[in-house]
DNA sequence: TTTCAAATATTGTTTAAACAAGTTGTTACC
DNA sequence: GGTAACAACTTGTTTAAACAATATTTGAAA
């Protein structure tokens, strides 16, 4: 339920232009037509143009206009590029998802375990592998930890369901913030056997590496997801900053 | 030279963070606070501050604070997360980086080659190799495509040092945006010559195709990087949207 | 017609103010 | 002591206004 007033004229904003309701290429209405349009102020509407910006969609040229330059992208296969639970991005794709749980265990954070996922030694922690599979191809394999103070209750029925769903709806936190790292890496014995995949053919792997934080602040989740390289599809927009 | 307050502030903040002035996990001076400290309105305030969450360095709580998350990372080698130049990375990390031309053509773009990149049918173009070189070490294989229109008077000098330095400060174009997709695929007999890779070891690379527009809107470059997966290394910071 | 200056249109920055919403601390009351 | 109400503090949203900076159009003058 979006309530602020900048997010509805940013969300229909971006869905007129994915519907190519303003052509590519060409200028957006100006600011004060906008904001007729929309009955609010002139910073209101910036706000939500600037929110474009950042998405890649539009760009803005002083004393020329806001110029759209949207284009759709084919959708390969799994595509990332917001903090999106493996089934949001799948259904989003118009794809069928299934999760299996290949591990489910508590363990205590040692002092090798702390240096690698950021979590304070004696963390108590769940630590799970899973196995993503997208219309029955297993593509991601996935070692997950999280923070048992923050997940608590959770259980292997869930974990094969979604995990951010029971976070989120169940317990009622509110993730926020969530630092990546991508990686390649020769592949493993338990990736070949899980995502039948070949030495022969593939020898890598895509590896993400993510910390997630909820809104107390709190890193609750270390995750290393390992990716079949021939359907791993990462988007990105960048922007340049002016001149040092 | 950056003239904006907003700016100058994200600036002085963000030193201060890194420098470890600001404790890992406290919070931040409230935006009173910083008022007085920057002698500014609240609005200069909060834009700076906004600038941060989306690098990942600090985290706002509604009623408690701005949370301060910045870790420094380890840069293993060569770290990709903004629009920056090779050299800019590699001055950055504080290597060496150097640059070998080893195809400068112009073409012509074909149907097929027009699919691909995204430029019009018949669009002038240089087209590159180039082999750019940390420390000595050869990491990336670069296949680059710039529109000649926009890029005209480019040599095979200029390419074997910096072409946005010559497109930025000679050519007085401002680069903006740029579109960004990562893939990890098979080696090639080219990868394998020049990156100094044998199929025995790493069969892959990883790739970053990227579209770059200018101020003006227009798609000046599209350029398909071909990493050596042992040194690829791209963070990113993703922020979770509220539910919808 | 050409050229230069002024006016107009558009986005960029900054300030000020008001109210909303969430968190924390205090105080009065039982 | 416990609790509930209140106050104080902090970030979130929105409006309004002024001026700056850049691009385009208009119009007057040569």
């Amino acid at each position: 339920m979006p309530k602020a007033k900048y997010e509805l004229i940013y969300r229909d904003l971006k869905e007129k232009i994915e519907a190519d309701e303003f052509p590519y290429q060409e200028l957006l209405p100006p600011e004060n037509t906008l904001i007729q349009i929309y009955d609010c102020s002139r910073n209101t509407v910036r706000r939500a143009i600037g929110k474009l910006v950042t998405d890649g969609y539009v760009q803005t040229m002083q004393g020329k206009g806001v110029r759209n330059i949207y284009r759709p992208v084919e959708q390969t296969a799994f595509t990332i590029g917001e903090i999106e639970t493996f089934r949001e991005s799948a259904l989003r794709n118009g794809q069928t998802p299934r999760t299996e749980v290949l591990l489910f265990t508590e363990i205590t954070a040692d002092a090798s375990l702390s240096r690698r996922t950021g979590f304070p030694a004696g963390s108590e922690l769940y630590y799970l592998q899973r196995l993503h599979y997208l219309d029955g191809k297993p593509l991601i394999l996935n070692h997950n930890y999280f923070l048992k103070s923050a997940a608590h209750g959770l259980t292997p029925e869930i974990a094969a369901n979604s995990i951010y769903d029971y976070l989120e709806n169940t317990l009622h936190m509110t993730i926020v913030n969530s630092k990546r790292i991508m990686t390649v890496e020769k592949i493993t014995e338990i990736d070949e056997k899980y995502m039948d995949l070949n030495v022969d053919d593939y020898n890598c792997v895509a590896v993400v590496t993510s910390s997630t934080y909820n809104s107390d602040g709190i890193m609750f989740e270390y995750t290393q997801s390992r990716h079949r390289p021939d359907y791993f599809h990462f988007q990105d927009n960048a922007i340049r900053r002016p001149a040092t």
